[in-house]
This record gives C-alpha cells, sequence and structure tokens, in this order.
DNA sequence: CCCTCTAGTGTAAGTGCTTACATTTTCGAT
DNA sequence: ATCGAAAATGTAAGCACTTACACTAGAGGG
C-alpha cells in the first residue's frame, strides 16, 4: 500500500494524496477529507524512507552522549528526547564512552544517517588541543552541533550550559564566609565543565582576598561511583597529615565518599566537616546526613538546548551560547549563616 | 556526490559500485580496488535514504524505555545500545514514560520509521489483562518485540529476564534462616516483575512451611527516589504498631528510605532490623552502612537480549523466553550466617 | 576450433515519495 | 455570459539507491 494505491482510490493524484499528507492548505477541504478517511481506512502510512529521500530528512537527531548510564548524563538524554519527541523528532542515541576514537565514528554514522542535527551530552568531547576539535568543527559545516555543558566558540555550534564556575564559586564563598579555611577540593575529570567548576572554586578565594592552597586541590584517578575509592582516597589524604574543614566535590558521588569518611571516623557533619556535592542528584536524599549540593538545573538546560536546536533547524537565528546560573541547595551538609539571618 | 558519479569516476556501472559498497564477492579485485579508492577519495558516504528505500531497512532498532531517567532502565538501555552498535545497528530511543496511550503512539511511531525491531525496556508496559497489550502483539505480527525482564508468550516476541521471583525467594530465605520473622515486604509498582518478586516473597514462607502474614506486604504509592516519603511511609507503619525485624524492598531506593529509617531511630542495622534492597545499583555503596541488594545482573540479561535480537533478525530461530538466575549479595545490612559457615 | 559454463559487468526497472510546472476548475466581477 | 485571477489538481521528473535479468569475455573441455 502506497500513495499511488490511496491515489487511485481516492480517485485524486498522488501530489495531493502528497499535500494531504504534508498538511498544505490549497486541498480542497471535501477532497482533503476523502483522501484521509480512505487513508485511515487503509491503515496507510507514508513510507518514511522515501519521504526521507525526497526531504532529505527524516526529522532524526543524533545524541552523542560519552556515558548513557551516569546518572546525569542519562537524565540529560532523558530530557532532550522528551523535548524533541513533543517537537516530532526522535533521537539517535549513541554512547561513545571517553575514547576520541569511537566519538569520531559515532559522529560519521550519525552523519551518514543524514540526522538534521547533533548533540554532544557529557563535554569531554571538548579538548583543550583546539586541533582535537577539528572532527566537531568539520560536522558543523554540515549540520549544527548543539553542546551541553560545554562551549566551544564556532559557527554551526551552539552552546547550552551552566555557569559551572559561578555556582562553584558561590558553593566556595558560603563555605569561606561560614568560617571553613581549609577546603578540600575533589575532582576527577579533566572535562570543560570541570575546569570551569575548578576555576570557581579559587576565584572565591581572590573575592576573598584569601590565598587559595593548591594542596587542597585533589584530583581522584578513579570513577567516582567507586564510593570505597573514594573513601579510600580522602583517608590517604588525611592520613598524610591534610587537614580539612570542609570538602567540596565536582559530583555527588565523591561528596557521598566524603561522607563515608566523617561517618566512619565519628566526624560531626556539619560542624566539623561541611560537605557539598555537584549536580544535585538523588544521590542528595540518599545519605544521611542529606547533601548539600549545586544544582544546575539540568532540565532547564536540556529544554533550552532543544528550543535552540528547533529554532536553528527552522532557520532561525539562535544564540551561539547560552548560560544559565546554578545554585547551591541546603540540605544537612552545610551551616547556612547566611540564609539564617534573611529568614 | 551519488552512486552515478562514483560509478563514471571509476568507469564502471552503478550496479558494479553497489556491489562494492554491499560488500558482494562477484567483483573483480580490481574493479573493487578501483571503486573503493574513488569512493575514499572522493569522501562518498551512500545515502542512507536511498538504501533504506531500496532495501527496506535502515539497520535501525527502536528501543521503548518506559523512562530513561531511572537509573536501573537507563543502564539496560546502555547495555543494550552498546551491543547494538557493535553489531551494526542503531537505535532510536523513546521514553514513553508509565502511559499506555503515550506507549501506543511511541510504537506506532517506531513502526512508521521501519526500525528491524523493538526492544521494550521498563515491564509495565504488560498489563495482566492481556487485553489491553494488543497493541503490542499486533506489532510483533510485523517485527520481532524483544521484552526485558517481563514476559508475554506470543509468535515474534522474546522475552529476556531475570527469575526475579527466585531471587526473591532466595533473599526471603536468607533472612528466615537467619532468625527474622517479621519481615516487611516494600514495593512500589504492579509490574511482570513486580509481581514475581512478591510471589518469590511469599512461596519462600511457604518453602520454610510458615505463614506469610499479608499485613507485611505493603505497596508504596509514590516514586521510591523520593527517599523522604519512603521515610514517612516506613515511620507511619511502625507508629500504626506494625514491628518488623527486617526489610525487603522491590528496588534499593525503597531499601535506603529503611535505612533512613533505622538510623534517625536508633535502630542497629543489621542486629535489629536486616535490609535487603534490589537491582544492586550504585545505592548500595552510597549509603552507610552498604546495602545488600539483589543483583539480577542486567549486562547479562541485555547482552543476550541484543544476541537474540540480531539472531532473529537473521533469520535463525530463537528461544522465545531466556530465563537468568538473580543472586542476593550481601553487604551490611543482612546478617550471613549461611555463608559464614562455609567459609 | 567450437561449445559450454561461469565470473564479471551493464542495463534499466523498480522503491515511494516530493514538487516544479502545467493544467483545469471555480467564482466573483464586469 | 465572459473574463481573469485564484484555487485546486494533475503530470512527470527527480531523489539515490538495489537488483533481476541480460550480456560479454575468457577459461576449460571435447
Amino acid at each position: 500500500m502506497n500513495i499511488y494505491d490511496i491515489s487511485k482510490l481516492a480517485g485524486v493524484s498522488t501530489a495531493t494524496v502528497s499535500r494531504v499528507i504534508n498538511g498544505f492548505d490549497n486541498v480542497k477541504p471535501a477532497t482533503r477529507d476523502k483522501v484521509l478517511s480512505i487513508m485511515a481506512s487503509q491503515g496507510y502510512t507514508p513510507n518514511a524512507f522515501a519521504r526521507g529521500l525526497g526531504l532529505n530528512t527524516m526529522n532524526s537527531i543524533g545524541i552523542m552522549c560519552a556515558d548513557s548510564s551516569d546518572m546525569y548524563l542519562a537524565k540529560a538524554v532523558y530530557y532532550i528526547e522528551r523535548n524533541l519527541r513533543e517537537e516530532g523528532y526522535h533521537c539517535i542515541l549513541t554512547c561513545t564512552g571517553y575514547n576520541r576514537d569511537s566519538q569520531k565514528e559515532a559522529l560519521s554514522s550519525l552523519l551518514s544517517q543524514h540526522v538534521d542535527c547533533i548533540i554532544l551530552v557529557g563535554s569531554t568531547f571538548i579538548d583543550k588541543d583546539n586541533k582535537k576539535n577539528k572532527y566537531i568543527y568539520d560536522a558543523s559545516d554540515s549540520i549544527p552541533i548543539m553542546l551541553l555543558n560545554a562551549s566551544l566558540e564556532h559557527k554551526g555550534i551552539y552552546s547550552i550550559l551552566c555557569d559551572d564556575s559561578a555556582a562553584m564559586q558561590e558553593a566556595t564563598l558560603n563555605l569561606l564566609d561560614n568560617g571553613r579555611k581549609d577546603i578540600l577540593y575533589l575532582f576527577n575529570s579533566y572535562s570543560y565543565s570541570a575546569e570551569k567548576k575548578k576555576s570557581g572554586y579559587r576565584s572565591a578565594f581572590e573575592l576573598r582576598k584569601m590565598n587559595c592552597d593548591e594542596r587542597y586541590i585533589h584530583y581522584f584517578n578513579g570513577s567516582s561511583q567507586d564510593i570505597e575509592g573514594v573513601y579510600n582516597f580522602i583517608s590517604g589524604l588525611a592520613e598524610k597529615g591534610l587537614h580539612f574543614d570542609a570538602v567540596l566535590a565536582s559530583d555527588d558521588f565523591l561528596a557521598v565518599g566524603a561522607i563515608k569518611y566523617a561517618i566512619r571516623n565519628g566526624i560531626k557533619i556539619p560542624e566539623d566537616l561541611s560537605i557539598i556535592g555537584y549536580n544535585n542528584s538523588v544521590l542528595t536524599n540518599c545519605c544521611e546526613p542529606e547533601l548539600s549540593s549545586v544544582d544546575n538545573h539540568l532540565e532547564v538546560l536540556c529544554q533550552n538546548l532543544v528550543r535552540i536546536c528547533i529554532g536553528t533547524l527552522s532557520g532561525q537565528s539562535m544564540a551561539q551560547q547560552t548560560v544559565f546560573r546554578g545554585e547551591l541547595v541546603h540540605r544537612k551538609t552545610t551551616i547556612n549563616k547566611s540564609s539564617d539571618r534573611e529568614e
């Protein structure tokens, strides 16, 4: 059953059927109704491949996600997919891992599928060495590329991100202003946003005219989901004589490791150790005491990413970079004098 | 740049180029090399839509996931995508929520995309009332349907699942055999696997010739991720005078709520309260003490699902139902006398 | 040297849709 | 009734592949 069959049954030409299918308004209502009813009665659906061939698009969008099993990225994919589907697009998901070659491969695979746009989720795609990003620039010549929580200045590349630097600065300031001196900063990746977060931490000290001691900045070389590993790492630092009265982590998992450290060593939270995580994930409520964390409004980011994506595809000129503000959410692992005052 | 251009440059016909593209062996090696080198030098990729139209497939597979932001389901999607991509397929992801109508919609959308197969992730798709599953049966007439952690007997439908009933029975037996009498059973959905789990709980009592008191089986009407809600729910049960010395939960979130309940009320884990979760997710390591949980080997399930999927698509006859065994993983919220004995 | 067979290649007809352009119909204004 | 513009519809040429079938050349056997 194809458009030709329908056109014969309806006693019209294939062009008219096509017009009905595509909702053009230059069809007589009576004709439209007749065609529609015949399509319905025959259970006819236009062949997507043939449409694709004719229109050179199948309304599909590629999502390149580093690791969709990561809680945070999975949520991003979820929000993006939901918003895109409401706009009539469907998503081809590909998980690339953190390996550059497989990212390139995934990208060219998506390009060969003629997706209308590619969305990068998980910012490790971006390299400090700009030459290594060439394959992304190349892709952006043919279709728009959307970057979530990363930024790259180039025609055809759109960045939607949270100002991780400002958010981390806010978190650090909160700790400093509540009397914390020795804030252990933990991170476990060198992605675009990881660098921003770190710079936010540093700038908070600057703002308070304090010295940012680099000995408090530590890279955890492993998966942050390995809570026991994080615990051991923090214990190791303490055993080496590092004293800290706060832990600021670049994700919630690392922070949970810090909570574990405190609990097992009888350290009082938040009096003797304040802890702040990042992402404001479900984890914040899974631990006891509940974890304070920075929320970077992922859902809003994703909504706007899709908005900009759709706008671009429909030919509108869209902002190349859209930055939102994150916010520290207080729970039980921080003291919050400033907001107490406000109340 | 299309197949015609390539054929002219190579001085052969489009048929020969097509044969080279598709790796047919009835092409003279010299010809093949020439065509390949010209394709490479021109950076030519065959148009996927035209191929799709000709072959009636684009090697794409639809994943219908109830909620890919759910940790467990996200992992499933991740494993499935990874395995499928290795086989040369790409995945169209659609999240349907738990609403039947939007599931139907997603399904017909995928069918109209001419996916080769549809994989259902998140078993709430399946209804006890078989008539409501008709739309799935209908779809299975045209393409194979794969069910993860659910089961439906019908031609063209393949079920890959963990024997949740046996696994839950094992968990319950472990509690009973370690002297627990009053095992609170918590669940929060009525899906296929949820029912199986519950029956496993019940059957354990039967096996030990004990009475399974229905007052200990409780449905939490809310998202299990709402840990505070779960906490309140359990507190409420305790306040109403229900006494329990163990909690068995149908997912890890519910179990985390139980841990919270114990911690806040000074109840000793595991001496006074044993707790077992389900899914063996990262959460098990995020809480203190670490949560014992049932592992249903999601990765193995997904690998086999893809294996069966690919087999079916290549015309092989595959098992309609494949069942794996789950296993209780002991951590700090259970006493494990039996295994102590073994050591 | 001829015949047969086969490996290798070409021709051209699908595949099902879109759309520029051509044509017909409609309908209000004259 | 007549004309012209606008609305509605039809014709047919793409779009970029696949593949059944036809064909050729060369090998091998008699």
